[in-house]
DNA sequence: CTTATGACTTTCA
DNA sequence: CTGAAAGCCATAA
């Protein structure tokens, strides 16, 4: 298979559940680079330019469940979406402790005190 | 091959 | 919390 890049990270995308979302760093972890978050965004941004896509674009978002599409009604319509979807904004972020992937990443035992 | 850009992420002040 | 800077990946020119 030729690199596609693209494909591979709609592959990805196509894979997170309805009602669910997932970090760029995740996405681009499961397609084994784990630093091209920025490469990720890159596949999405040539959505941008397509009218109809099979990718569901809206559930991926930033680090901390926050949108970082910027300029335009990109947020505006992202989060329209995902509100559609059951994912519900807090603070305009999203908990990815229940929205985000299972077995998502945990940065810190925290088991604290 | 080098430069520039971008829907990223993390760290420091 | 906000803002700035550096680092990494892929694409276009």
């Amino acid at each position: 298979m030729k690199d596609a890049f693209f494909t591979r990270v709609y592959a990805a995308v196509r894979r997170i559940p309805r009602g669910r979302v997932a970090t760029y760093g995740q996405i681009a972890l499961l397609l084994g680079v784990p630093r091209g978050a920025r490469a990720v965004g890159w596949a999405l941004r040539a959505l941008r330019g397509r009218s109809a896509t099979t990718v569901p674009w809206q559930r991926v978002v930033g680090a901390g469940g926050r949108i970082s599409l910027r300029g335009g009604s990109g947020p505006f319509v992202q989060r329209k979406r995902l509100e559609a979807e059951g994912v519900r904004f807090i603070g305009g972020r999203i908990d990815l402790a229940r929205y985000g992937l299972p077995g998502g990443r945990r940065r810190r035992t925290g088991h604290g005190p």
